[in-house]
DNA sequence: CTATAATGTGAATATAAATTCACATAGGAT
DNA sequence: ATCCTATGTGAATTTATATTCACATTATAG
């Protein structure tokens, strides 16, 4: 028998088994039986801790969320150029999608946008909250007259999205054959070129 | 008895109840009962026209590949100011993405990563058509003098995904209340200037 | 008109999962 | 040490789906 554990530690446990396979291999991957087995548990003891599968990629998605979140935060701080801000949250988000090769598929789900109206939400929060943190970062930028002011905020926030989205599906379709970092030096290049204010 | 069809026509209507339930409800969405029903025909008969759903799924994925590509042909012969044939192939695959806004939910599906190699494969080819149009007409606009010759231009075609892709999430996310056309718009006026030559 | 091949039907099979539940047991509180 | 509750177990249930197959029917070529 499995080592008795409190919930708190197991629930630990269950979304890092989760998140691990997501990562790897895709949100369909993420079944109970294949959770429970990298915990170390039997299936149906997963539902001591969740009250059902929903609630555990829900957790997933915050984890994911956490950390946008955090990068974005960080490189605000960081940085007392907003472009080099900017260029470093860029770089880190890069790294992320590397990292958990399988984000975007988890982005475009069907088990986040059908299966469930609230992990939709979940995510469609998760993005705006990225989207305003790099809102702020650009706004400083155009107060420091680093950035141009005839663009709305948002929107050259938005645009942000579209520097690494090709590459990271690019990436993704490959199967990590496209060299992404290359890429999105050359977009970052001519985007910040681009945001910048025009010197007459 | 449903009438009798020739198997030609068969497969048509079932490609076409396909990518209805796929654009509008999702890959997940698309079963064999659901089609069957939609045809107008018992699910077992399906096999008739069809060796396994993978087969249909790829009918389907071609269809939307087949529009896309035509996109860029059209754009191409068009418009003879490459600039121009840029932003109608952006137009029309806003276009795309808004008239099935699941799409990018199929590029990202796991029945199309995992499921079947030769899917992704086909997925790979059909972007990378996309792509070599799109190249054709970057390099176009470079020896007009449009677009400046110091990045290479199949780099260009690829920043090009990115001025839509990032609406197509936020329209998709946002269940189709993001404004699409505006953001597309605002962020093309950039793209086009940042990628001509720079009049010293 | 009839034989045959193509197409349609309904039932059966197979598979894969999530979820439930009665029962078992460990470990801290008393 | 004993009890009680939280946690773990194994089996059963449920649901959803793709796929197969023996049989039925239609269209059409001859």
């Amino acid at each position: 028998m499995a080592e008795k554990k409190g919930t708190e530690i197991r629930r630990e446990e269950i979304i890092l088994a989760a998140l691990t396979l997501v990562a790897n291999q895709g949100v369909k991957s993420m079944t109970i039986e294949r959770i429970s087995r990298i915990v170390g548990i039997v299936p149906s003891a997963i539902y001591r801790h969740f009250n059902n599968k929903s609630e555990i990629l829900e957790a997933v998605l915050g984890m994911i969320g956490e950390r946008m979140k955090k990068n974005a935060i960080k490189a605000n701080q960081e940085n007392d150029d907003s472009l080099e801000a900017i260029r470093k949250l860029l770089m880190r988000q890069v790294q992320l999608v590397m990292e958990f090769s399988a984000i975007p598929q988890i982005m475009f789900s069907e088990e986040v946008y059908r299966e469930n109206q609230e992990l939709k939400s979940k995510l469609h929060e998760m993005i705006q909250d990225l989207l305003n943190g790099l809102t702020e970062i650009v706004e400083r930028g155009q107060r420091q007259g680093r950035i141009r002011t005839d663009m709305e905020s948002r929107r050259i926030a938005i645009m942000f999205l579209g520097l690494f989205q090709p590459s990271a599906f690019l990436y993704h379709l490959s199967g990590g054959r496209f060299d992404i970092v290359k890429q999105v030096d050359v977009t970052w290049k001519m985007f910040s070129k681009a945001i910048q204010p025009t010197n007459k």
